[in-house]
DNA sequence: GTCTATATTGCGATAGAC
DNA sequence: GTCTATCGCAATATAGAC
């Protein structure tokens, strides 16, 4: 390639790669081919393999530090949830590989879980529990549901979905024009689950 | 080591490491030193380390077959699933390391994904999706409720909790004492959802 | 900044003795 | 069946020319 994107280019053509294979699946020389740059530019510019991983996995998880926007939002605490689960679909749906990164960490941890994944999925987590317990506050949820397990298991919901997709995808369709009925479904359930 | 267990040696202490670091991120030379067995036993009865990593697998989900029992069981369709979330908690704890081979095959795929993986997650929806259409012709559940997007939201509620894990640990208690309570939770926000 | 060439290490697999 | 020794290869990383 030689031009100034380099840098750039090697990060791109990495997303895939690693998303695919995990960090012990790739190659630098499968790294630089596919990225039409000199093997010996991962090291110039990112330390190594590592270094490219961590970088990718940085700017992969950037979008999740949106979820703040929940909490400023000043809206009814169900419709939170919406958001969330709305904000979630769209997010895989513009980055096709985040839930690649986000579960091949949690299950076959890096040197990045401590210091990236481990962080940015918490948050999430603690954003959904500190609206929960405000919807609670307000008496709008049944108060015999424990927070925890009533967040992940909206979490889990959408999340799973997505995560199926390689074994269910000739079973059911996983299109995106299915995506707002999606997400009534499962807000559905939800509401009926956890109302008053 | 050096005795006639050396096969079931090797699998044993395969099945944390592979868990852990995935096909990619252990080394045959490691896997022998955790068995105490000589490299070359690794060739000699599983052909390789994909061999071997193939024959951990299959045991692994050998327990996921136990899904059939919920078609034969002449029980109400509710309780169907709560035998299976049921069943999927027992297993996550007498088989810790089951979620890991689970996702780690669905997000960065071996070869054994389509052969040994595939058919196994597919089976377990397939049974879920027969009990929820059952369900359906008693006039049990509401009947705007996708069969698909229906039963992944059941699977998701349980499997996410297990998943997060290891970053939610400090934040959730995820010792089998509080299994009951889980589980009931996710029932009773499941039957409230899905129900007329 | 970018390249080639290479240093070095560790990999998976097996030949062949016992 | 089990061992040691080793083959051949691919891995990451970098030195040094441009």
């Amino acid at each position: 390639m030689a031009n100034n994107d380099c840098r750039a280019n090697i990060i791109a053509a990495a997303i895939p790669l690693f998303a695919a294979k995990g960090l012990n699946g790739v190659s630098v020389r499968e790294l630089a081919r596919a990225a039409g740059e000199n093997l010996s530019m991962i090291s110039y510019y990112f330390g190594g393999k590592e270094g490219l991983y961590a970088a990718v996995l940085t700017e992969q998880f950037a979008v999740l530090d949106k979820i703040e926007e929940i909490e400023r939002t000043d809206i009814d605490t169900l419709q939170k949830f919406e958001l969330y689960v709305r904000a979630t679909v769209s997010r895989y749906r513009k980055s096709p590989y985040l839930l690649r990164f986000y579960t091949s960490e949690l299950t076959n941890p890096t040197a990045c879980f401590e210091t990236i994944t481990k962080p940015a999925i918490k948050k999430v987590v603690q954003t959904l529990l500190k609206a929960f317990t405000e919807g609670l506050s307000h008496e709008k949820f049944r108060d015999d549901l424990d927070p925890a397990d009533t967040v992940l298991a909206l979490a889990g919901m959408i999340n799973f979905y997505f995560l199926l997709e390689p074994v269910t995808a000739d079973v059911v369709d996983h299109s995106p024009d299915r995506d707002e009925v999606l997400i009534r479904h499962i807000m559905d359930i939800f509401t009926r689950g956890v109302l008053k």
